[in-house]
DNA sequence: GGTGAAATCTACCTAGG
DNA sequence: CCTAGGTAGATTTCACC
């Protein structure tokens, strides 16, 4: 039930490539084929790997504008907050949204084709909102460290 | 070398689940296996696929705490920021790191086992670091929408 | 767009502690 | 009796037609 070293060095890998076979974990582990690939079964059972993913590559897609978004409420009913939360998960350019402490409600992680696109989100959806009080916008200039691994 | 309909609907299917085999997407696509995986090897060599990679439970790992935080730099020379970015490509629990508009020099994210670890990260590496002026910690209370992929 | 060889996965079987 | 390693059938991929 609790994970070992060679637990953690298989969810390494697989963070990094899961396209690696049993034979390539079982080489990096020093374990047979065998062991490498049920250990990965039950790691999956057990709930340590959500899914398996494909990651694209932002620009190539055109989403040249990565933001984040810190978003302050009007009035803090139940109502207002569902409100918001399917909003966010309705709109596809909204790829992140949390609640965090402090003085900002929320945060929102955005991907746009552009700096227009960025500005017509936030005109037309975010401030005619009527929950939203004050959205502050912050665009990334690079990404020092973009989307890594969960330490393991 | 554009996209078609088909193409993003692809790249959609495995965003949310890269096993779907030539087959899967093939029903999905209403397309033979062998043209499905034949776009695929297309979208994966012209690099708009950047990887496959196994999305772990946080909470499974035991990373309770998902935290922001905004890092004030103190001076803007050139070697301060080589030193500041090595240092978050270096630290396993910095799973993100962009540089921004607007007052805040960096935005970092942050998974820790707890709130303990995420203080020492702050008292002992960031603040010490000679560069670093001001960090601004926002602990995440609910993820409203974590990492969605992106809109294709 | 289809076909077939090569590789991979997975369930089952066997051996060893 | 339980765990590790190996094996074979089914599935998938990929180069070729």
């Amino acid at each position: 039930m609790t994970l070992d070293p060679a637990d953690l060095k298989l969810l390494a890998a697989l963070q990094r490539d899961s396209t690696l076979t049993a034979q390539d974990l079982g080489d990096a582990l020093n374990m047979s084929p065998s062991q490498a690939g049920r250990r990965r079964q039950r790691l999956e059972a057990e709930g340590y790997i959500a899914g398996y993913r494909a990651t694209l590559n932002p620009e190539m897609l055109g989403l040249a504008v990565e933001a984040f978004m810190q978003v302050v409420m009007a009035t803090h009913t139940e109502q207002n907050a569902r409100d918001f939360v399917r909003m966010t998960r309705t709109r596809p350019e909204i790829v992140g949204a949390w609640t965090l402490t402090g003085e900002a409600d929320y945060l929102l992680r955005i991907y746009c084709a552009n700096l227009a696109a960025l500005n017509t989100l936030v005109q037309q959806v975010l401030l005619p909102h009527p929950a939203v009080s004050r959205v502050q916008s912050q665009i990334v200039m690079e990404r020092v460290k973009p989307d890594a691994p969960l330490p393991v």
